[in-house]
DNA sequence: GCCGTTTTCGGCCCGACTGTTTTCAGTCG
């Protein structure tokens, strides 16, 4: 049975939290930690890694975990994690991850008053046994229960990338009216442009911390958020939607420092004070100190801020600490693909299927975005629900959408006669190979028997790699971020045959899509597959959500280079496979 | 447990806030 990098790593970080309940030293928890994201973000499977002896190849992977992962692979089990588990009952680790308690307090709960599931402290804390415990209090048993409830209630805990910008930008907008406010941010993993965000952070300049912390707050209340914590040069605040909002002050003067410092990764900026650190130097939202003579180093700008420690300024899409700090320190990051380098959009329904605007709408809103060229890639019928179209429809539909065509390639726009394809349950494709000879565009996809096994999934895909008419996979892996998880797919496997048949893969810029993730695109791209990065727009507005789709590029540390549709479409299509037709032809 | 431009042993980032306390531990990011 193949070992799953994620399912590896699930188990090292579930070893480090029975340690951490164990008593460990902080350090060898954090170990375990650190390993298991390396291991969940490495580019090739660690099974071959630990048949080839290679483990340790892993930054933070060890001759130890090395051989966990080792016995994981040959015996299926790991005798230190049956070891604890028998020693503590699983729901204790649920217990310690409830906001406010860690290790110390669920171990101090359980050896007290032998409570070893979340159940169990909500009975003892409504029957008021909590505060009869040391260093508890009637009070700490309340914020128990209120923590408890709130987990309960099926909320997201993340929330969607597009909806804490958009959810930050109102916040920013208000504080950046307020008299007190010199500057104002987004921050952490927001700002870092991961695809779902825990919770927002938010930073500002000010000489008069205290009143602007205070208006944070009063906003807050005024949406029915609740104040959880308010000090002198910080605040949170929890709405009544779930979603937890940070904001930092400081004053204008160390403002690039606590952007730097709170734009984070919590693993980059450890990496990049421990550097410092042996440096002499500590590094801190306040400024970078040098220890021995005591001078601190503030400034406004964060270029400078990373300057003085000797790096070049990282995009934050980088800042996860997978070699963006000795890139920088050697002059060697990548100029990041942008916004401003796409030409096109190759993935875009209109009202042929399940689109609401006209093909007219849709290209007309594509040359209002600069785009050179735009594909239509209407659903075909397999897609279900009486959406798709049938063969003949795809061919009337062609025939119309070549009509606008033909008055648009006289501006020098390629308005593309494409479809999206399914790829169906038995592998082959919902129409015929005329038809998709026929057709300027082809993007495949998996939209039904999402259920079926690992091989008959990886089977369909790369059946769809291998055929001559397919351009490009569409939303390879599937997954809808807090709705369902991808189908289960041997990913490395379609990557190998899209790169033998020249077939592209879409990064697709939808916030509930946003497949691929970095660590696969990056698998893509280190294994010779160019990507696209389309919208898959079902309506003109969303053609701008390209934002994110590029942002998800950037985190894979994708230049202009590696997306084909940075090219014209001239360019783009002398790359496809051969005897793909070449569109329509562009007058000057 | 991991790691090495001081080191194969002895370090391991840094600060804010809360709560129950009179100086700090626990949690969080």
């Amino acid at each position: 049975m193949a070992l799953r990098n994620a399912d590896v790593a699930e188990l090292i970080e579930r070893l480090g939290d029975l340690y951490e309940l164990d008593g460990a030293v902080v350090y060898r928890v954090l170990a375990y930690r650190r390993a298991a994201r390396r291991i969940a973000e490495a580019t090739e499977p660690v099974e071959r890694l630990s048949v080839e002896g290679r483990l340790t190849d892993l930054p933070d992977v060890g001759a130890t975990i090395a051989a966990k992962v080792e016995e994981l692979r040959t015996t299926g089990t790991l005798a230190s994690l049956e070891r604890l588990q028998a020693k503590y009952p699983p729901g204790l680790v649920d217990v310690m991850r409830l906001p406010g308690v860690g290790a110390k307090t669920a171990r101090r709960l359980f050896d007290l008053a032998g409570i070893s599931s979340v159940e169990e402290l909500r009975e003892a804390a409504e029957s008021g046994r909590i505060r009869e415990l040391p260093r508890l209090s009637e009070r700490t048993e309340q914020k128990l229960l209120a923590a408890i409830a709130a987990g309960a209630e099926p909320r997201e805990r993340e929330v969607l990338l597009d909806r804490a910008v958009e959810r930050a930008a109102g916040l920013l907008a208000h504080l950046r009216a307020h008299p007190a406010c010199v500057a104002a941010d987004e921050a952490g993993s927001l700002r870092r442009r991961r695809e779902t965000v825990g919770d927002l952070d938010l930073i500002a300049a000010s000489d008069e911390p205290a009143a602007l912390l205070a208006a944070f707050a009063e906003l807050g209340r005024a949406d029915d958020a609740d104040v959880t914590a308010q000090g002198d040069s910080k605040a949170t605040i929890v709405g009544h939607d779930g979603i937890q909002v940070d904001l930092r002050v400081v004053p204008p003067a160390a403002y690039g420092n606590l952007l730097q410092h709170f734009t984070g990764s919590k693993e980059h900026n450890v990496a990049l004070r421990e550097v410092a650190a042996a440096r002499g130097l500590r590094v801190s939202e306040w400024g970078v100190e040098e220890v021995e003579s005591g001078e601190v180093f503030r400034s406004e700008d964060e270029a400078a801020v990373y300057e003085r420690l000797g790096y070049a300024w990282i995009p934050p899409e980088l800042r996860e600490n997978r070699g963006e700090l000795e890139a920088a320190r050697d002059g060697r990051l990548p100029r990041l693909v942008e916004v401003a380098d796409l030409r096109g959009d190759l993935h875009a329904h209109s009202t042929a299927s399940d689109g609401k605007a006209t093909v007219a709408q849709m290209a007309a809103a594509a040359r209002e975005r600069g785009y050179g060229y735009l594909a239509i890639t209407d659903h075909s019928a397999g897609v279900g629900m009486g959406i798709g179209l049938d063969a003949g429809q795809i061919r009337e539909h062609a025939a119309n959408i070549r009509e606008h065509a033909a008055g648009l390639a006289d501006e020098g726009f390629a308005l593309l006669a494409g479809v999206e394809v399914d790829i169906l349950a038995d592998a082959t494709l919902d129409l015929p190979d005329d038809v998709l000879a026929g057709l300027d565009w082809v993007v495949a996809s998996v939209h039904g028997a999402r259920g079926q096994t690992r091989e008959q999934i990886t089977a369909r895909l790369v059946a769809a790699a291998r055929h001559p008419h397919v351009d490009v996979i569409g939303h390879p892996t599937g997954r809808m971020l807090g709705r369902r998880d991808a189908y289960d797919v041997d990913l490395e496997a379609v990557i190998a045959a899209c790169a033998e048949h020249g077939t592209f893969l879409e990064i697709n810029s939808n916030p509930n899509r946003l497949d691929l993730k970095p660590t696969h695109a990056r698998m893509a791209l280190d294994a010779g597959v160019r990507l696209l990065i389309n919208t898959d727009a079902h309506r003109t507005t969303t053609l701008r959500l390209i934002e994110y789709g590029v942002a998800q590029a950037r985190r894979a540390w994708a230049t202009a280079d590696d997306i084909l549709n940075t090219r014209t479409w001239a360019e783009l299509s002398g790359l496809r496979k051969p005897g793909r037709p070449p569109g329509p032809r562009l007058v000057g």
